[in-house]
DNA sequence: ATGGTGGAAACTCCA
């Protein structure tokens, strides 16, 4: 059976709604995460996913800032939102998944983006940044056995050299600093996950989901960096058929700064 | 070294 699922930080889901509509029709995955939905919960478009197939939506957004949804095409078997750093922020929903019968534990995030200033001590939000990633290592893939798990999502980190356009330039910018990329790496090995995107696509393959809208020309100066992730359990990771990064969304009217990542499996 | 752009919301914060 083939199940695919795209995570996508979309920037405002209000603003950006024709450009999500279009990317199921062309793409139809079975779920899509979305962060960045700076949408509280009554003032999303639901009706609108329900239309277009994605009947089941998970939500967990506040206004202005931050947010995260889940849509589905399969029913969910239970939804959670998890706070983090004991700070009311709509950063995590995770929902079990009932894919004609077989569970699948589904987490959304969007970690912090940590600010400019990559030191704890003088900036709170990169603090608090590391503080997520490492309460983020208490997050299993083996914590439901039985139940695979998949983990995706804006974390706000590019780990690897070749997850940036300069591994050299980058090394004191928030994203790319060595304290950052341990964390994020601790955090994949100690939940025992699997990074599907380099698993798919290995290093040293560049391989970037976000350029920024500061840029004069983001296409011809490539400043990319691999701030979107998709993890699984081992159990599926063997499972994975392909990923793919849908650059020309960032080609789009009034884009997001992110792009879609989709990762298919054949079960 | 700096500022560049974009979104929410509201005269500023955040990315």
């Amino acid at each position: 059976m083939d199940f695919s699922l795209a995570t996508w930080n979309i920037n405002s889901v209000r603003l950006r709604l024709d450009l999500v509509l279009r990317f199921l029709a062309e793409q139809g995955p079975d779920v899509l995460c979305l962060q960045e939905t700076k949408c509280p919960n009554e003032l999303f478009p639901e009706e609108a996913f329900r239309a277009a197939g994605y009947e089941h939506v998970a939500l967990h957004g506040q206004k202005g800032y931050h947010g995260v949804a889940i849509l589905s095409r399969h029913p969910f078997a239970d939804i959670v939102r998890q706070e983090f750093c004991a700070i009311a922020d709509a950063r995590h929903l995770s929902a079990r998944l009932d894919v004609n019968g077989r569970l699948i534990r589904v987490h959304n995030f969007y970690v912090p983006a940590g600010g400019d200033e990559p030191d704890p001590e003088i900036n709170p939000k990169f603090r608090h940044k590391l503080d997520f990633l490492a309460e983020l290592r208490g997050v299993s893939a083996e914590a439901e056995p039985g139940t695979p798990a998949i983990l995706v999502g804006d974390l706000n980190v590019a780990p690897l050299e070749a997850d940036v356009w300069s591994h050299k330039q980058l090394l004191k910018i928030v994203s790319h600093t060595p304290v950052e990329t341990e964390a994020l790496t601790l955090a994949q090995s100690e939940g025992a996950w699997r990074d599907l995107m380099r698993q798919a696509i290995p290093e040293p393959t560049k391989l970037y989901t976000w350029w920024s809208y500061r840029a004069k020309d983001w296409e011809a100066a490539d400043r990319g960096r691999r701030l979107d992730h998709i993890w699984s359990s081992a159990d599926i990771a063997a499972d994975l058929t392909g990923i793919e990064v849908l650059k020309d969304a960032r080609r789009w009217e009034r884009p997001s700064d992110h792009v879609p990542v989709v990762a298919r499996f054949n079960w």
